[in-house]
DNA sequence: CTGTTAGCGCGTTCAG
DNA sequence: CTGAACGCGCTAACAG
């Protein structure tokens, strides 16, 4: 900047204020700044501007898998809604255990984001402690809780399974059984469901379940899994539409029919369970609505106000399709 | 530190060195300082140590598409290499469109990373510019050129879809089509497997391409359109597993045998080619490799090796399966 | 509208 | 093995 300045005629602080608030610059000096940081190719050092001023603008996010499509999508409304503020998101994939999340928001903390993104709201004691030390703004997705650190944007996992559950009976199925997939939500709705429909249909629920994520391979092998122990003729929920898409080809492999032999409810309302044959029906979640969400109550903390509503339920939808 | 520092009875150095430099601290004053850390909830502010160290222990890296498993799954093992030496990925999402690119391109400098990953060979002429300036190794992915801003670490797309067409000849399809999705890329891929087939078989190549991003409802239509554009009886060469995928479940909808009257050619080798029915014939790009490359070239560049070797061709693979 | 001054919290010399 | 002094490049007051 000082070089900048120098060749435009005037100080460092004047091409600072130049890039940051133009509106108290005269048009003639901003010309010839633009001009001497054209010639230059200066590009501002938001590293020590963020040294002086004390924020960073920038909000880290940890989510358990950037591969699984759920979490990308969601993340991918946060961020445009954040970058439209100009911020940007410091991403970090987690996995699915809490020691981990905590190195890892010791490590986002270091770099002094100005709000902070996790996805569920189980963690460490010691995490919670650093994140509430750090006092920025902590929004927590995916899911709900009477308790959470700061803010908490999602749903409730038992009420969807059990919504579900509510549904497979209403549509007349009499037996069912579970297939989910390495992760606690997955495993809560599991539970929820299981529980939930044995209560209205007087008859047990068959469950497997994955420790690995979930596959189309697991998909199939579920299915298999499950007729082994003596499923048949009923709905299968799955924790998420990838696995009941697994579920779908096996059963079109073994010749069954779906739903006449097997049914299937699905879990995301992902962009495919549509176009796959029989369509998916499956339990709908907003992930775009949720990731603009939990940006919106980031952005109004920023504007000071502290009196935002600290949970919000963005609800599910039981998305009905041929499947089941 | 400062504050750590008067709690442990050293100053604010021994502390800075406590933490970078373990070995040169006394073993009783660093276990008095871990104590002061530990009881003030003290958190390193990497933002100052970056500034004073000119080193941001930050990298870059723009692809065009988060929620893309193809690019997630290469971030992912790029980012595990780096990460076990200390670094944090700054990632974004750039579309495919130079200009929004050059634009991440200008904001990431600013943040001033250690080094920058790329995805594709082709940047704005500004682009190039602002990270010759920048003066960090540059990584360019997923593509193959013979002059890369600085490494460049991929595959040659023409040379992959002409060993598709040679492998389509050779089993004995005499016609073919192609599919692609809106990305440069594959639209080269695309070019080059019908030049090749009609050159080989004499038969004209039928063509369809989407605007829009891959989806399974795209592979759908997309063998609807070829279809109706006359196509028969051949094998429909996919821009990506999702396109093909698509086709088997409309050829499947549709009462067509795969690959009796429709074969399919994907391209990625996605964890679910092998998992579907019939199994995917697709091209293997190994991108756990290719992210493991990138990593490795910046990593040793980092060690102050200068002449790394600056192009490196992963290749790919055709793998047979059932589908074709 | 512009400039002066004083930090932001560390790492990096160089002395001891 | 430890500390004093300095500066990284910028923003935030304040004064003119």
């Amino acid at each position: 900047m000082e070089t900048v300045g120098r060749m435009a005629g005037v100080s460092q602080v004047t091409v600072s204020r130049a890039l940051s608030e133009p509106s108290k610059v005269s048009s003639e000096t901003l010309r010839r700044i633009h001009e001497a940081i054209r010639v230059t190719g200066f590009v501002p050092n938001a590293i020590a501007g963020a040294l002086a001023s004390q924020r960073s603008m920038l909000v880290s996010a940890l989510v358990p898998s950037i591969s699984n499509i759920v979490y990308a999508s969601m993340i991918a409304a946060f961020n445009e809604r954040m970058r439209a503020r100009g911020y940007q998101i410091l991403l970090s994939e987690t996995g699915f255990d809490l020691g981990d999340e905590e190195a890892f928001i010791a490590t986002h903390l270091s770099r002094r984001p100005d709000a902070v993104l996790l996805t569920g709201v189980h963690h460490s004691v010691q995490a919670r402690r650093m994140l509430l030390a750090a006092s920025v703004p902590v929004v927590e997705v995916w899911d709900i809780s009477s308790t959470p650190i700061d803010i908490c944007v999602g749903f409730s996992h038992v009420e969807a399974a059990r919504a579900a559950a509510d549904f497979a009976a209403k549509a007349g199925y009499r037996r069912a059984a579970c297939l989910s997939a390495g992760d606690e939500r997955a495993r809560r709705r599991q539970q929820a469901f299981a529980e939930h429909f044995e209560r209205s249909s007087g008859q047990p629920v068959v469950k497997a379940a994955f420790d690995a994520p979930a596959t189309l391979a697991n998909g199939r092998t579920g299915l298999s899994r499950l007729l082994q122990s003596g499923f048949s003729d009923g709905v299968v929920f799955c924790s998420s539409d990838l696995l009941a898409h697994g579920v779908l080809v096996e059963a079109h492999a073994r010749g069954l029919a779906v739903p006449g032999d097997v049914a299937v409810i699905g879990f995301g309302d992902q962009d495919y369970a549509a176009a796959v044959e029989p369509a998916l029906t499956t339990v709908r979640v907003d992930r775009e609505a949720l990731g603009a969400a939990a940006a919106e109550t980031i952005l109004s903390r920023f504007r000071g106000q502290q009196r935002v509503e600290n949970v919000i339920d963005i609800g599910f939808d039981i998305i009905r399709r041929g499947s089941a």
